[in-house]
DNA sequence: ATGAAAGCGCTAACAG
DNA sequence: CTGTTAGCGCTTTCAT
């Protein structure tokens, strides 16, 4: 059942049919009646592929992300996908997994799918790892409107909607110095902008503070449970009274590393995670966490995207402000 | 930059183009290789829209879960599109909801893109929530393969690949009662077709066990941890010596139930989780949680997917075993 | 408001 | 092994 069949059937000609599935204006309402009722009635369904050679689009959107069994990652795409849905767009979906040369790949993949736009979940693609090679994002933007979640990088045709991790950490950190915390530990998973935005309101507020900026109290590990609990009782490193992971599973670890060594969350040890996951909940106490806003963040990203493909401009850079979900805190 | 334009620089026709964009072995190498050397140098890309009105296909297949923002459904997604990219697949992805005319919505809808094929993830899509109406899946499955990922119904052209969570919950069970567990809470979240497996295999080993099956002990629960946390504390449902869930999050619940009464686990009370996902890591203590095989299902699926497509036929059910991570036990 | 016809870029007989 | 050519099903001028 094709273009032609319907034509035939409705005694009109495939322009018409064409127009009255684009629900061009230029069709009489009576016309446009009769050619429905004829498609409905034959279960008719333009084909997408001819479509689409014929518009150039597909009315699909890429979604890239290193990860999506990660919790973050996940709900990020939940929500892309529902907000793109929303507006008629269909996702094609590929995780590319952390090391540079599968991202470049991945990215230069899914171009070749004629996407509307290009989605980059996590700010992995933006300067991890020590490559800060990132022409392939512009050439990527040079095709296709490109968004950054969660990431930041100067370059044209690049949209980046983020949270403002950096602002959270440093107000955090401050409270927690205020309310007489005086070793702070810092524990990150990633050279992700967004890790290093946090680590920067880190060490600023504690040196607005007038506090010293203590390597030992800056630890790197994969964000695993078990991989940080192990980590710390290694390092033997219990001289902390608070915590600030970048994310709940490493704020976990921690916690379980604290218990164990006989010590006491929130009396003690003040510990605080990253992206408010049912982790938080999870564990016993349980803990306040950050909520970086996935939600917001990708309904802005979907509704900038529907802006520019609809011909306005937008801005490159929108900042949200995260916001502490407070749980048994001392203060 | 077209197959014309390539064909010309080649000096070669566009069928010959064509036919080493596909890897034709009805080329000489040598032809090949200056038509590869041109398509190169002009960064050539075949057109995917006019590649497949030709083909008819775009090698992309159908993702559908209800949720992807579900751990399990984000493992299974991660899992699912890692294989299908091994083998040149893209996904499409979309998210229905757990609401039968939404699933049956999204169905449809996805299966306007001429996918080559259909995955449906979680056993929602197998006679959830009393409405057991699967003509959308015999519909699908006329069209497209149509593969249910642990969920089961008897329907050509529809393949099912699950894991025996009957099996696994009947010898769990019927251990619990061997070591002296007499009042065992059954907590579930769901009608589907796994959910329902289970909860027959708790039954039948609590009858073959000689225990009577009582109702106040097979609680339904929505599938957050401070919900069912909640729900235990109106029932003040405290009874039991054992808890069997059919998700970590509710295992985990029931844990903070547990402890809040005083109680201790695994002595007083063993608890024993599904999915083994970070959540029983997460808590303290540490639980015991099915591991249902995810990885595995997946690999099966593109697997059986892929000789489906090559023309071979392949089993309607593939049934894999469960298997129990241990624990803290106290067996 | 409607129709005729020329593409869109590729695949696949068919012919040599 | 290679080229010619007729589609694939739709969109879109350009007429009318």
């Amino acid at each position: 059942m094709n273009i032609y069949d319907i034509a035939e059937l409705a005694g009109v000609s495939i322009a018409t049919v064409s127009r009255v599935v684009n629900d061009s204006p230029k069709v009489s309402e009576k016309t446009k009646a009769k050619v429905r009722a004829v498609m409905e009635e034959q279960n008719y369904t333009p084909n997408v592929f001819a479509r689409g050679l014929g518009l150039n689009s597909m009315h699909t959107v890429g979604i890239v992300c290193p990860d999506v069994s990660d919790t973050y990652m996940a709900n990020a795409v939940a929500y892309l996908e529902k907000y793109l849905r929303k507006y008629g767009y269909d996702c094609i979906l590929s995780c590319s997994g952390y090391k540079y040369e599968d991202k470049v790949n991945a990215v230069q993949q899914i171009l070749q799918k004629r996407i509307d736009a290009l989605i980059l979940v996590g700010s992995n693609y933006a300067g991890d790892g020590g490559n800060l090679d990132m022409d392939y994002l512009s050439q990527a933007a040079g095709e296709v409107p490109v968004f950054l979640m969660n990431g930041y990088i100067r370059c044209p045709g690049v949209y980046c909607v983020l949270s403002d991790g950096y602002q959270i950490v440093y107000d955090m950190v401050s409270e927690l110095i205020e309310s007489g915390r005086k070793r702070i530990l810092f524990l990150y998973d990633s050279d992700s902008y967004s890790a290093k935005e946090k680590k920067r309101g880190y060490e600023e507020a504690l040196r607005d503070n007038g506090l010293p900026v203590l390597e030992e109290l800056e630890v790197f590990e994969q964000n695993k449970i078990l991989k940080v609990l192990d980590t710390l009782l290694k390092r033997k490193q219990e001289d902390f009274d608070a915590v600030l992971a970048t994310d709940d599973g490493l704020a976990v670890g921690a916690l379980k590393y604290v218990k164990m060594m006989g010590r006491s969350v929130p009396q003690d040890v003040e510990i605080i995670g990253f992206n408010d996951s049912e982790l938080a909940v999870c564990c016993d106490p349980e803990l306040s966490s950050v909520d970086s806003r996935g939600e917001l963040l990708c309904r802005t990203i979907v509704e900038s995207m529907r802006q520019l493909l609809a011909g306005h401009s937008i801005r490159h850079k929108k900042v949200v402000p995260c916001r502490l979900v407070k749980r048994n805190t001392t203060n």
